[in-house]
DNA sequence: CGCTTTTGTTACACTTTGTTACACGGGTAC
DNA sequence: GTACCCGTGTAACAAAGTGTAACAAAAGCG
């Protein structure tokens, strides 16, 4: 076991995630930080170099395969990847990997733990660059209501629903942590990677747009829910109706 | 049995569990400190350092997973888990244990006493980074009065009632600890982090209100009565029905 | 360039929460 | 009993947080 004190840096905003992934690798020896973006993230394996980089390909800010190829020529390591789509899949697969070397279905940690030795079994035998995929969902659905992430459409009672670029980068932050609350604070660091300054409404008004899409009333909200004082919660109970 | 002096933080906002869990395992020779907020619990957790650390997902201030994330890298012990939604289960489930290796049903203390012993076992072979799972409940039923933790959601009499953030948390404590009274000084540490100074009557304004939405008389209460120079008291008798 | 769409800002209404004041009622002392 | 203290209930007001319309600015797009 020549895993401790190797540091990984993972990038990826689903919390749920991010927390398994972290807990289970970290249980096993790896020191693990978590980037929330795609733009900052790059910044971030050039200075820490970490001894690899776990990346989701579905980020705000800016997608993991432009993350990849800006980071190529500062970044000796490995880069293990998490996608769902087949695209990318091909694509990544073709950089380095035979078409049998990654995982199907949402990412299990034991799954991703030998993914990750494997790759920096690899990497130890000298082949720097090595990049390993992994799958993770990027279609949810929450009774009527779908979610897709890679063709970036909503659909609601069968119905095709119209979002911005805002509006559907922040149902797709809320919805795959959905049954956590998640605070202004994360909220802008995570869509717009600055901090939350505490008068800035933006993310409300944003709020406030989603919901009148989605059918969602603020007084009796069957999705996005408000908590006090903290900040926005998705609620996937499957029984709630539209209006 | 080399149980004995091994220290465990319960972090649990449900009293009776707490009082279950720390005089069932204090009898079998645990040393068992109880912290009631996730927040809270944090700070303590990197500064006690117990033996073990028996962590419900279901807290105010701060859910479990985020407790866990947040104390990952400052406490190497192992942690139990208390929850009851499927996703929390899966993922955690998926860490160290079989599929098997969590218990159903609302927490029995002898399962739990098996499961803690399990833990520590794995713990002093080596595997340092343990977790176990078990499960609590996380919706409430009260004759007519449904309380579903997860989407926060409250009816009664087959209706919707609409609560506030607040009016939810003090619900929720009242009804999971019913049958108990909970003085100011436990409402307040548990609910909004501070200690109770003796003036502060927003809880009792809170209370009102709950009760107004609940449709509880406080002079003929049937739901939370007011335990006089002590506190509030949730009552479960089943035959009372909501107007 | 204009035109359209999206996003941000601002202002105001509304909701939730906290504070205060007073009414009430229980307990105790007399 | 009644006189008093103190804890509780809650109306009424104040403060803080949120919803959203309306406009302004910015970003796409021809």
């Amino acid at each position: 076991m020549d895993q401790d004190e190797k540091t990984i840096l993972l990038v990826e905003d689903d919390i749920r995630l991010a927390d398994l992934v972290s807990e289970y690798l970290g249980a096993q020896g790896f020191s693990i930080n978590v980037e929330y973006r795609g733009d900052t993230a790059v910044a971030r394996i050039i200075n820490e170099q970490p001894d690899m980089v776990i990346l989701d390909l579905m980020l705000p800010g800016k997608d993991g395969l432009s993350v990849c190829r800006d980071v190529r020529n500062d970044y000796p390591g490995p880069i293990l990847i998490l996608t769902a789509k087949e695209d990318d899949m091909d694509q990544v697969a073709g950089l380095e990997l035979g078409a049998d070397d990654y995982v199907k279905k949402p990412v299990e940690p034991r799954v991703l733990l030998a993914r990750i030795r494997a790759v920096f079994r690899r990497a130890d035998r000298g082949m720097v660059q090595t990049t390993g995929v992994a799958v993770k969902q990027d279609k949810l659905r929450f009774g009527s209501l779908g979610i897709d992430f890679s063709s970036r459409e909503v659909s609601m009672g069968g119905r095709q629903v119209e979002l911005s670029t805002t509006e559907f980068d922040l149902l797709w932050l809320l919805a795959s942590n959905s049954g956590k609350v998640l605070d202004r604070d994360h909220i802008y660091k995570t869509l717009k990677g600055i901090e939350y300054d505490g008068l800035d409404r933006s993310m409300d008004v944003a709020v406030s747009r989603l919901r009148k899409k989605l059918g969602d009333d603020p007084h009796k909200p069957f999705r996005i829910k408000t908590v006090w004082g903290s900040g926005y919660l998705f609620v996937e109970t499957a029984w709630s109706q539209a209006q």
